[in-house]
DNA sequence: GTCTATAGAACGATAGAC
DNA sequence: GTCTATCGTTCTATAGAC
């Protein structure tokens, strides 16, 4: 029991940490910062989460957690209408990216916080960090790349999984700093704007999807596996 | 004058701040690290380069500003080969994304480092290094874009910055950690193999350009200006 | 469970001798 | 130009009272 409670102190934290990890990274973010605007105690931090990692992984935990439930949901939902045949391009990939566009809207007031937060941890330089968050998405991850590859079966696998990347590093580019991206573009894209932003990423990497392949060989391919060597030129 | 001296102490202090800074981001990086690497005192870097956010000027300084021009280079030759046509979109993204491709080579040994900085640096959640970053690039940015529009004028404008956005998302996420990018798709895609990563990312966003309209309205619409608002549903 | 107090280390930056 | 020494701050983390 305590006095200040509008919220529980751990759910105080874990936003006020959200906040902080999505703004300045994990690094960046100091866990003085957290408990201040949590108006909680230092040690507070410590009694629940261990460490700073150990609340990083709790933050993760709490968002990413039923996003994946999602995703699962979303996944089923699919198949079933699809009943065994290829699905559109377009299909996938709204599946794929509109739940944690859908999590922005459903964690109000946070939710603005949450998409931050997913950009800004997808490129975090910390192999910890990384690892943490690449854990919570890597069936899946998987689930997904299946289904592409059913779609369009006559891609190579290197062809799929580098298109793949090129999604997700948009993605996160995009969602990491949508201030910045509203200023540089004069307005004109708004990530907040997530209906547009949906529509952007769809129509665009669908084609991707269906421009020819790049690799040399077929599906079966080991071109990707070529080690480069100092003597490539570009 | 001193004892160890390959190069100039100045020179010692970039390349181990540029491997830092790639490694771990402007804050993630500390300055006794990299003169530890650089074998010179605490204080010579502030007597070369008087703050943290003085070295990483200069850091960027000393790659970008051959970079730039090796980009206005490109851009002249692109324009008189098309003779006043429109360029094909390949030929466009080809040139623009060639540049950082070949800096990697041509700075060796120190040149997948400065891969990885352009990756960590255009992510990187510090105000400061956003703009010092896009002070490099904002004339040059502003020359691709004009000659993406002439070669897709039916495009709306909104629609032309959103994609651009997707492709140096993209290329950030997979130069800022190329040896994640080769662990997680099993050595398929390897962004050091830069003959492959270009024609991958030319042939995805060529296409991407290619893609119908998504905003309604045409190349002098409004519509990207639309302020989204808390019941904006995804 | 929650607090105060502090350990112990790392940080960016500067002063001043040579 | 280059160094040693150190200031003042901030950090994660912990010990121990209540």
């Amino acid at each position: 029991m305590s006095q200040p409670s509008e919220q529980s102190r751990k759910t105080r934290i874990l936003d006020a940490a959200e906040r902080a990890f999505a703004d300045l990274g994990f690094e960046g973010a100091s866990l003085r910062q957290i408990v201040q605007a949590a108006r909680v105690n230092l040690a507070t931090v410590y009694y629940y989460f261990g460490s700073k990692e150990g609340l990083m992984a709790a933050v993760f935990e709490r968002r990413f957690g039923p996003l994946r439930d999602e995703h699962w949901e979303a996944l089923q939902k699919l198949d079933k209408e699809a009943q065994g045949y290829p699905l559109p391009m377009e299909k996938i990939l709204e599946t794929m990216l509109r739940p944690a566009l859908r999590l922005a809207t459903a964690a109000a007031p946070q939710g603005r916080t949450v998409m931050r937060l997913i950009g800004r941890i997808a490129s975090d330089p910390d192999p910890r960090i990384q690892e943490l968050f690449r854990g919570q998405f890597r069936e899946v991850r998987q689930a997904y790349l299946e289904r592409i590859h059913r779609s369009a079966p006559e891609l190579p696998e290197a062809d799929i999984l580098w298109r793949f990347e090129f999604i997700w590093g948009a993605f996160a580019f995009v969602l990491c700093n949508p201030a910045k991206l509203e200023r540089i573009t004069g307005g004109m894209c708004n990530p907040a704007d997530m209906n547009t932003l949906l529509a952007q990423m769809v129509a665009c990497f669908a084609a991707g999807f269906r421009a020819p392949a790049v690799s040399r060989t077929g599906p079966a391919s080991r071109c990707g596996k070529r080690r480069p060597n100092a003597r490539d030129r570009v």
